[in-house]
DNA sequence: GGTACAGCGGATATACTTATCGTCAAATGC
DNA sequence: GCATTTGACGATAAGTATATCCGCTGTACC
């Protein structure tokens, strides 16, 4: 429903409140909630560049959130990558379906409302909160001294 | 959100309800709601082989639908193809989320249910009879054209 | 049986999403 | 300045959804 992009947004932004103000790197990010390295750093990009996170490049650099926990919704890392269509129009084109709906759009129109309203109605402050009981979101534990390099 | 393989679905399951219950060919179903012939015809089949649509074969064969529109909703469109994902576990298969899902994929599942709900609860049935007129209660921000269609 | 119609199924092409890799540019400390 | 850390960006590959093509099979009608 929602992109693997997206659940690995979510994953990165809800590792990055939980972990504190600090940076983190793409790295450390990717392992923690298991997403491929390479691929999440273009996540991240995308994320700072719509303003949810911070980037700051150089020796303990890395990513942080760009507002406190409660003051970043769902819906807005949702939105930083590409996300929810909007259906303002029939994709028939037919003009009697403009302004107003035909009845299958305006099913599937609604539905999307729905989901834009729960999305934004959660923070990941919330998210966290939730966490506590049962047992939180833990991320596994990164055991293992890396190596540099990739891979 | 939903694929356009099933957006495509929707659409050729709406012409047959409302044009009766003579077989109708793909091609002539693709003309009319604007779906490439050749991938339609592979969208019809899987509908038919999930029992949404029955498939004749021969001179004057074609699809028709396989129950009268009241009994077909829209859900059962959506899971002929493949749809809506069902979020069980956690993706990071983490033991402590199960069964109990953790917040984030708590909430994408809710969103999940309530669309399957909503698709569940709309038959085609009703999309047709809707689509007469627009609802008295709504009023279009534009003058009204003359000439209405069909929706 | 023969022929035309229309769905069935496999092979292939195209587009978009997801993933990898290498190089560069900015920040930090010496 | 120079070396190191770390994100930014572009090119490319792999994988999946979408779309096209063509020969095959079942059906109706004669």
């Amino acid at each position: 429903m929602l992109s693997r992009t997206t659940e690995y947004a979510l994953r990165a932004v809800l590792y990055l409140a939980k972990s504190g103000g600090r940076p983190h790197t793409t790295q450390a990010i990717a392992e923690a909630v298991q997403v491929p390295e390479g691929y999440l750093a273009k996540v991240l990009s995308t994320l700072a560049r719509a303003g949810v996170l911070n980037a700051q490049r150089g020796p303990s650099g890395g990513f942080t959130l760009a507002r406190p926990p409660e003051r970043v919704t769902m819906l807005d890392v949702v939105d930083a990558l590409d996300a929810l269509p909007e259906i303002k129009e029939c994709p028939l084109r037919l003009p009697e379906h403009t302004p107003v709906l035909c009845p299958l759009h305006r099913r599937l129109d609604e539905m999307v409302t729905t989901m834009r309203r729960t999305l934004a109605a959660t923070t990941v402050a919330e998210l966290l909160a939730e966490s506590v009981e049962p047992r939180a979101c833990e991320f596994p534990p990164v055991a293992k001294p890396t190596v540099r390099g990739r891979g």
